[in-house]
RNA sequence: CGGAGUGUAGCUCAGCCUGGUAGAGCACUGGUUUUGGGAACCAGGGGUCCAAAGUUCGAAUCUUUGUACUCCGACCA
């Protein structure tokens, strides 16, 4: 992508409404415009990230054995008064009736219409176990939107919905989410920690959130700081085998948010140099909830002998929206983001350092062709400015690799390399630039780790 | 929903106390010189001063009522 040709409005100042420091640099880098209170436009380059961290995550929901199909944000309100949430969810629905005068609602989540869904179709306990998951809009009327997109109303979910037969399968079907969950964050290059968590309105006995640590956490969690640096389930993992020991691995070592934890439990199970009492942002949640909703909804199927059986659900939701900022606030410096290239709007962009010269131009155009056609996401700075505002630039909106090309550099045949993250200059010959480039991006692509 | 604060150019803000007809920096447009870490100069465009009502000869400025947004607390992917 030519910068000159791109839409990228990037902003010398802070807005002022932004405090913490996702939020500022995400206005500042052109990714959101705030609409209302707690509503988002996603601009070109914050789009881009968006979906990258959107098919990590169908492509780990995929491989654990999820099918994705897409529900409607808009849900009538009879669903809801079947299952007695109508009533229960309170003011943080947004409730809309049509021109009929019939109540209908912005989903909030879709535990209701997955349940209609399963129990028009799925009539046979052969057709178990399933977990159909979509990724669509979804709105809560917070009290208090902030932090950007953090926590905004109108958010992306992704939101799993499994079915079983009985609690033993379903504790199957919720190990299976734990491990994408696992792999999801980590192919983001984030570190984030399972804790046994509160299951709040959706109800159920079994819950781990997933934690992100950052100073700007909105939750407290208490953990054993060994689960830090544990390894991921490998891309190989049999999701159709037995997960327990992985699941009993993660599980077995202390790690509760502020709602849950015990502290003298704590302080038993975790001796005094392993405690990580930290902030922490919530990327992920998970449930068992057993026959709460279909039960009152009827979700049922014929068993081997004939009898009915009311299913057992979980759900599974994960925020991209969320995990944006959440990333940021993982990989920043004082001069912008560090995106992991992973998720980077761009994977490398090239600086041309004097487009007013036609020499040099050439030159850049010439390797900015090569790179795209050996499948690098490029972004090519081509725009006639000076030299320091495309690298504030490059460096504020956090691709990972700059390829930095001009007069001199011409004159010895030389481009130089900026890595984002370290810091660290490289300078080779033009005509190596591919190929090191791509041997710098290819393994971090953590399309198989 | 309680408490606090802010709405003036695309962005950051000054002007308001003490009423007299709209400002700065950055951004933008044209031009000249520039070009290895946010360049310089010249010329220019851009504002229902959040809204309504009131006071006044006169309101960005004072009063009232709305409204939007932000921050602090209790709820949440």
């Amino acid at each position: 992508m030519r910068l000159s040709q791109y839409f990228l409005p990037v902003l010398r100042d802070v807005p002022k409404e932004a405090e913490i420091v996702s939020h500022r640099l995400m206005l500042r880098a052109g990714m959101v415009r705030q609409q209302a209170s707690g509503l988002y436009s996603w601009l070109p380059l914050g789009y881009k990230v968006l979906m990258k961290v959107q098919k990590i995550i169908e492509e780990e929901q995929n491989r654990s054995g999820a099918i994705q199909l897409l529900m409607p944000t808009i849900q009538s309100a009879d669903l809801w008064r079947e299952s007695g949430r109508y009533d229960a969810y309170g003011k943080e629905m947004l409730r809309i009736e049509d021109r009929h005068e019939r109540d209908f609602l912005y989903g909030p989540t879709n535990e209701e219409m997955i349940t209609d869904i399963f129990r028009t179709y799925v009539k046979s306990y052969k057709d178990l176990p399933l977990n159909l998951y979509h990724i669509q809009w979804k709105f809560r009327d917070e009290i208090r939107p902030r932090f950007g997109t953090m926590r905004s109303r109108e958010f992306l979910m992704k939101d799993a919905y499994s079915f079983d037969l009985d609690k033993d399968s379903a504790v199957k079907a919720y190990q299976r989410m734990f491990v994408a969950y696992l792999r999801t964050y980590a192919r983001m290059g984030l570190t984030a920690i399972p804790m046994r968590a509160d299951t709040g309105p959706i109800g159920g006995d079994l819950s781990h959130e997933f934690i992100v640590l950052a100073d700007t956490g909105e939750s407290e969690v208490f953990c054993h700081k060994d689960l830090l640096e544990k390894p991921i389930p490998a891309p190989g993992t049999d999701f159709r085998g037995d997960l327990s020991p992985i699941i009993d691995d993660w599980t077995s070592l202390y790690a509760a948010t502020e709602e849950m934890v015990n502290t003298a439990e704590f302080e038993a199970e975790v001796p005094a140099e392993k405690r990580v009492s930290a902030r922490g942002i919530e990327v992920g949640h998970i449930f068992y909830f057993g026959t709460k909703y279909s039960e009152p909804m009827k979700a049922t199927v014929t068993g081997p002998d004939g009898k009915e059986i009311t299913v057992h659900m979980g759900s599974y939701g994960i925020g991209p929206t969320r995990l944006v900022p959440a990333i940021i606030e993982a990989f920043h410096d004082d001069d912008g983001i560090i995106w992991p290239v992973s998720v980077a709007p761009f994977e490398a962009v090239l600086i041309n350092l004097k487009a007013g010269d036609a020499d040099c131009t050439a030159a850049c155009d010439a390797l900015y062709g090569e790179l795209n056609a050996a499948g690098i996401d490029m972004l090519y700075d081509d725009r006639d400015q000076g030299a320091g505002g495309k690298f504030a630039t490059a460096d504020l909106i956090g691709i990972p690799y700059q390829l930095i090309l001009g007069p001199r550099g011409i004159k010895s045949g030389e481009v130089e390399i900026k890595h984002r993250q370290s810091g660290e200059r490289e300078t080779l010959p033009i005509g190596d630039a591919v190929a090191r480039i791509t041997g710098l991006i290819e393994p971090q692509r953590r399309t198989d780790i």
